[in-house]
Order: C-alpha cells, then structure tokens, then sequence
DNA sequence: CTGAAAGCGCTTACAG
DNA sequence: CTGAAAGCGCTTACAG
C-alpha cells in the first residue's frame, strides 16, 4: 500500500496525506479525520526508508558498546540499560541500532556508521577515555550522548551516574565503623567510572585526614572473575574491608574471601557499586551503592531524541545521584541504618 | 560526498561506480581500479538509506527479545546471543535492530515493525509458542528465524540446541549415580526450550521403565529468584537430585538448598543448563549441559542472511548438540568423568 | 488549507 | 563494458 493510494481513497493528493502522517497543523481538520479514517482502514504504513531519505532523518539511534568490556556478558549493567533506551525509543517511534564494536574493527567499521546517514544520533557507553570512536563521531558532526562523562573534553555531552559521592559515602561508612585499613578494587583506569570512584575512596580518607595504603589500591575490570583475581591479590595485605567498584566484581571478591577462610563482615566488610538484583541475595546480602541504571538508559534515550530533534547547542551534561544501601556485608550498624 | 561527484572524478557516469560500489562484474578491470582508488581518496561512503530505497534491501536484520522473561537481565544468555549475531553481522555488512517487545505494546509496535519495510529479516529469540509476532511475520512475508523450534509449525525455520537429548543425557547421569529421587526444575511451559527439556528429564525415567514422580517437576521462569523459589518448594518433597533447566535458576536453587541446610552433592545432587561461565564457581562447581549460546547467535545471523540473499526455500532446521559437563554438583563418579 | 513539482541519493533494467 | 533514464516512496518548499 502507497500513499498515492491513500491520497486516491482520500480524494487528496498525496502531500496532504503525508502532512496528516506527519502532523503537520495546515490540515483541514475535517480532511485529517477522513484520510487517518482511510489510513486505518487500509492499514497502511509508511515506507520508513523512503522516509527517512526524503526527510534525512531515519528515527534510527544507535547504541555503542565495548566488546572488549569482559563484564558485558556477567554484567546485568547491559541489560538494563538496553531495556532503559529501548523503552523510551520505542514510545518515541525510533529504533535501537545495536554495535558492539571491537577495537580492531572499530577503526572502520565506526567511520562507516557514522558516516552513512543511517542514524539520527548515537549513545556510547562504557568507552574507553581514549577511543577514538570520539573523534570519528565529534567530526562527523552526528548527535551523540556519552554514558559517563568524560574527563577532558568539556564540549561533549554526558548522562552519568554520581559515581564520586557514590563512592565516597561507601568509604566513610567503612570508615565510621571503624575500618581501618579499607581497600579497593577499582575499575579500569581508562574508564571514567572507574576513575571517578577510586577518587570517591581516596577523597573519604581525605576528609579525615588520612591517606589510603596503595597497596590496598588494586585496578579490576568490571568483571566477576575480575573481582575474584583483583581480591586474591588484595588478600594478603590484610584489609579488613574492602570497597569494589561493581557489585559483579564483588561476587567475585566474596568468593575469594570465602576460599581464603575470611568472615564477611567480620574480618573482612565489603561494600559494591549498582546494587544489582542479586545483591540482597548474596551471602551475606551485599552493602552497595544504588544508581538506577534502566533510568539512566531512559533519560539517555530522551535526551539524544531531544537533542535530535531540537538541535539544543551541546553539551548537555546530567549527573545523577546514587544512595548507599546499607546491608550485611558491611556489618551491623544499626545508627547509620537508621539515618 | 555523492556517488555524482565519484563519478566526475573518475571519469564515469554514476552508474558505473554504482556497479563498482555493488562489486558487478560487468566492469573493466582497469576502470574498476581507477574508481576504487578514487573512493578511497575522498572517502565515499554511498548513502545506506538511499541504497536501501533504491535496492529493496537495507542491510538491517532486526532480533526480537521478549522483555517479558524475567530473565532477560539476570541471564548471561541474552547477552551472548547478541554477541554471536553482532559479530557476524558486523562481519557481513549487515547492521543489527533489537526490539524488546513487551505484550502490551506487541500487536502494535511489532506490525508496523514488519510492514515498514526497514528490515531484511528477523530473529526471533526466546518466544512464546502462541506468540502472536509468529503470525504477524507470516503474513508480512519477511523472512525470519525462530531460536528455538516450533512445536506445530512445521513451515517455520529455526535454529535449536538439542534440548531434549542435553536434559536426557544430564538426568541419565543422576539416575546412574544413584539418585532414586530426581526432581526437575522446568523452563516455562509455554517455551519450547522448557518443553523440550522437561521432555528429556522424563524420557530418562522410561528408558529404565520408571515414571517420575509429578510431585517432583515444578515450573521455572529461567530467573535465578525463580529458580530458588521452585527449590523451595521442591524440598519439602525430598529430592536427592534436581535437574535444574537453566544454569540461572540453579544459582537460585543452590541458594535454596544451602539456606535449608542440605550438602550438595551429598544430599542433593545438582545439574543446570547452559555450562555459564560462572557455572564452574560455584559453590560446588556446577555440573551442567553445555550449549554454545554464542554460536548458536553467529549460526542464526549466517543462516538469515543466507535465507535473505539466496532466497532459498523454508523451511531451515538446525538442531545443535550438547555437552554434558560433569563437576562436583552431582557428586564424584570416576568412571562417568573416564568417559 | 491544498496540490503540482522537485528532490532525497542511490540502483537497475534497457539500449548500445 | 558503459551511460542515460526511470524509478524506489516518500517530504517539503513554492505557489496559489
């Protein structure tokens, strides 16, 4: 079914029937009744490829994410924020490209995307600080929101998580227990959050006058077999707490304790980062710092579409606050409980 | 750049580069070379929505995932299924769509998804045996692949792990062992991969003419938190063994048996599905049927992509075997691991 | 408020 | 082996 074919069943011509399509206001409104009525009658749907060339927009966004990340297959992080900007994308009437670029592709494969006018705009998340996918997409002028803000780069636009007071707060709570050699187990130092948190633990001890070990500092990569190694190394410098930077890399540093013969929370506390589903059900439930991740995907997809559409001057920059969910992991405390 | 400005460069008409872009044979070597060079000089990327209009193809395969499966983000499934496709689409030109569908918003969404003309075809992951989207594709006429076989529609292609001989072969294995009280912990009744599965455990029984006892099957929803309440009401029955349907409900079911004071293997042998990564760290390491999720993603891209370009004839089937991988959940058995 | 016409950037018979 | 021309199915100034 065309539109010259509606507009035929209409008695239009076809510019009106696509006004109608395309809400255009100029429209009698007793015109408009009568050829949606008849759209609805056939059923017909726009050929969205004729569309977008006619237009120039294809109501397509794409999604970019890191292959090389080895968290992105034990990492409910990806999930939900898939679900969080398909959601929004799809009440919106635009669709998800999905790439998972690998750096060796990467190089190509991305200028390609970029530059083939497939797509209205693009969300990248978990890049690296360096990628160069930043500079593809910075000079071919295509709207773009990063997931994590990044560190140099003032004239790009973010959506993060307040991964520092997130961070922060989860060691002064160690600490106001009385921890008092509390470790971590950071991100990758080429990542934003990563860095962004390990600064959150250091500025903790700061505050107090006090400065971290470095041998309690230990770099992970996101990942549950991550946290297993990274905790393993930790060990024997004896912590007696430890902050990891996602709740994944805890499991996996829970099990290191537990293979190591440490009590959680008593010889060693832990505290982790996303609280993920299953962090009220490990053994012992896991203290962790709560950021919404779906909701980030969501207000990600929002803000590019509104970006697309409105052409607002970049940067857009949006922080979101985290919130410390106090569980057994990190021991009893029943006044902070009570905050 | 336009394909008009290549050709000028080049000395040809557009039709000629046009050709070269689409690797026709039907042009002289020596012009062949000289327009190449060109295009990648000035970095000529044709129009991919143009291409589309023009051609009837867009390149864009579109992957179905139902948002309803609780498992959706807890499962290392889906996150592997969309890797094993990615690459290989990426490899071949073609760009990935991901829709996840929820009921509500099916009927609607899905349609005008299929009659919009954007996609080449589909991959329908993780359906539902009376899910509507099957008869919308029909109709539509474009082409599709099902993960995972169709009970009655013997017109569909799909692409399936051999669920019924994994499941028979793991609970064989407990049977053999010893274990006079096996129980099973399905996937959902209205999935073919739980079907199939809960086939396999039962067939297992007949070949030694026993019946299970239905006291001892309970329906899962492939989540770990269903997987730990179905074992909850599973050991009030005294099992001595469950067959569990996927891995992520086994890390619930281990949970449960931990938190009712049973030893495993000892007093409850455990198998699962799927051989997850994380599947040999648990506590015990998990015995498990091994599927290869990510080749089953990489063989769905290749077979669409073949049934889009060759247009060869549905239906397609593809069944791929399984591996049972013994570890210490269902119990030492030196001759078994021999084997 | 509506229509005729040009145009989006390609591909592909058709003719030579 | 190559080019001129039509066409893919829409949108959108432009004119009225």
């Amino acid at each position: 079914m065309l539109i010259e074919e509606v507009a035929k069943l209409s008695g239009v011509s076809r510019s009106t029937v696509s006004r109608v399509i395309n809400n255009d206001p100029n429209v009698k409104e007793s015109t408009r009744a009568r050829i949606k009525e008849v759209i609805r009658k056939v059923n017909y749907r726009p050929n969205s490829v004729a569309r977008g060339l006619a237009s120039g927009r294809t109501r397509i966004i794409g999604l970019v994410l890191p292959t090389a990340q080895s968290s992105l297959f034990t990492d409910p992080y990806y999930p939900r924020l898939i679900q969080g900007i398909t959601a929004v994308c799809n009440a919106r009437d635009y669709s998800v490209m999905l790439w998972l670029t690998n750096p060796e592709q990467e190089q190509n494969k991305i200028h390609q995307l970029v530059s083939d006018s497939l797509l209205d705009g693009m969300v990248i998340a978990s890049y690296l600080i360096d990628d160069p996918i930043l500079e593809a997409l910075t000079k071919a002028g295509l709207p773009f929101l990063l997931i994590g803000r990044h560190p140099t780069r003032t004239d790009l636009s973010y959506l993060d998580a307040d991964n520092f007071q997130g961070a922060r707060e989860a060691v002064v709570h160690l600490l106001r227990l009385g921890r008092c050699r509390v470790a971590t187990i950071t991100g990758p130092n080429n990542m934003i959050a990563g860095i962004d948190r390990r600064e959150g633990y250091e500025h903790a001890f700061h505050e107090r006058g006090m400065s971290p070990d470095p041998a309690l500092i230990v770099e992970g990569d996101f990942s549950e077999s991550g946290g297993y190694t990274s905790m393993m190394r930790l060990i024997p410098q004896n912590p007696d707490a430890v902050f990891v930077a996602s709740d994944t890399m805890a499991v996996g540093a829970l099990r290191a304790l537990r293979e190591s013969g440490k009590r959680i929370p008593e010889d060693v506390a832990v505290v982790g980062f996303d609280d993920i589903p299953s962090a009220a059900h490990m053994d012992p439930p896991l203290t962790t710092v709560r950021q919404s991740i779906q909701g980030m995907g969501q207000l990600a997809a929002e803000t590019l579409i509104q970006i697309v559409n409105e052409g607002t001057a970049p940067p857009h920059r949006l922080v979101l606050p985290t919130e410390l969910v106090i569980r057994s992991s990190s021991g009893l405390c029943m006044d902070l409980i009570g905050q």
